[in-house]
DNA sequence: ATTTTTATGTGCGGTACCGTACAGAGCGCG
DNA sequence: CGCGCTCTGTACGGTACCGCACATAAAAAT
């Protein structure tokens, strides 16, 4: 098992908004207009950006963390809904005019995000202009990756998920190395955490990744990919076409 | 077993398309711009209105049937996403920009609906008035009951969900008589037809359901409730807060 | 009336996952 | 160094569901 660089030291003005994808694609204008009131936060691992039923004051903007949409239910079971990172945006809800959800956001990945106040997002969003189009377009993605969460839950294996949400956060991380435990990944999937430590073990075995103490290595993507069920490339297929102002950006394997 | 009423014969004069809670919540100016242009379609059962990557021709507003938002996988198997009844629309992706889905949309209790051409439903949702804060708002509906479906089935037994499913049909019908399958509700589902045969032997067995061949009857609506999940009454009340134009339609319970 | 089709009931072995319990292993810290 | 904590590995019985096979029953077709 190799050894694991310890966290790098970033310095937060390198994190401009536009690592951000949404942001990235928005018209020189509304960028213009927009990004003075933007506020570049600090997000730990495992702070909740909402909670469920709460009113929402700010919608975020990922640069390098992932944030994961999270649905605990009454009994304290969890599943995870979407993952949300350089490519999306945290709040829709309130630009639906709902102004809360019954999920959760929970960051999964420490890292930035740019912030802006619901005010304000709400009275670009009601230029109907720009950012009117591309938050629909995100919408649709966001629906397609939640139906497509519905039906791998239903029908596809424990080993095949942790093969999709190993995917899902490579796609949003900037190299292969994952801080993340066994038993939150347990959570997100809705499984047990010694369903998970078997996947890994077996996964592990096959070479395709290395792992310890929260810490997850991905050393063979494509097989990886071919391990993984048909859901990660499907919303990966959907998001692109609905979103292709979000550039392709390498997915760099050790 | 009692014996079961044949299909009555409906007027399609009496179909106005008010009877569509959303059409309903309309502005009087909106819905003297877009009701000359609906047009009042049968929709038999299994219909489909579109196959998963098909160009959205037309938005559909059932007045008095059921559409099934359906996704089917690489293998065939399937499982539903969400239920459309006189509450909602049909084709949400047009107005978001997506003009396709990755689901399709099958009639799963045959009746009428008001179709509307995709093209007018866009420029008037482009006026930036009514019908797109409506639409955003039945959007996070919609996403909202995505997203409990999805961990619905991964937390609930067979039975639970079969009664968060018959509840969700019988909102949507005028009586408590279902014209459907087993096998059709599996299909529903994601599970087997055996599944569900047992399932609904031990409501019956309870007193909850009457049930023969292609036909069910729902007798105890109370019991119905208790028996499954929280995700019914999750969405509903969601629905409900995001939507409350869409009146309170008793559901009478022989 | 007989055959065919469709819908439902039942049984059986297989398996993926669960709940629980507990053992080891890596790491921080006094 | 030893202690404790967190993370991971393993085992075991229980169960919900699956795939399959086939029986029964109601409706439809001939």
């Amino acid at each position: 098992m190799p050894k694991l660089a310890s966290q790098q030291c970033v310095d937060p003005k390198l994190h401009k908004p536009t690592e951000n994808q949404l942001l990235k694609a928005l018209d020189a204008d509304v960028q213009e207009r927009l990004f003075p009131h933007l506020e570049l936060v600090e997000l730990p691992l495992g702070k909740a950006l909402y909670e469920s039923g709460d009113v929402l004051r700010h919608v975020y903007f990922p640069t390098d963390c992932i944030v994961s949409l999270l649905y605990v239910m009454e009994n304290g079971a969890s599943a995870e809904i979407s993952v949300v990172g350089h490519d999306g945006m945290i709040g829709v809800a309130l630009i639906m005019g709902g102004e809360s959800t019954t999920s959760r956001a929970i960051v999964q990945s420490a890292g930035y995000a740019s912030r802006l106040a619901g005010q304000r997002m709400k009275s670009e969003f009601n230029r109907h202009g720009d950012m009117l189009h591309l938050m629909l377009r995100y919408s649709q993605a966001l629906i397609t990756q939640m139906a497509q969460t519905a039906v791998c839950n239903r029908h596809h294996s424990i080993e095949q998920q942790l093969c999709r949400w190993l995917l899902l956060s490579l796609d949003r991380l900037k190299d292969n190395h994952l801080v993340m435990t066994q038993e939150l990944i347990a959570n997100m999937l809705g499984v047990r955490r010694e369903g998970v430590t078997e996947a890994a073990g077996r996964l592990h075995r096959q070479g395709v990744i290395d792992y310890s103490r929260g810490h997850i290595i991905v050393t063979d993507r494509a097989r990886l990919e071919q391990l993984s069920c048909e859901c990660y490339s499907v919303v990966k297929a959907e998001t692109d076409r609905l979103l292709p102002l979000s550039r392709h950006h390498p997915h760099s394997v050790s």
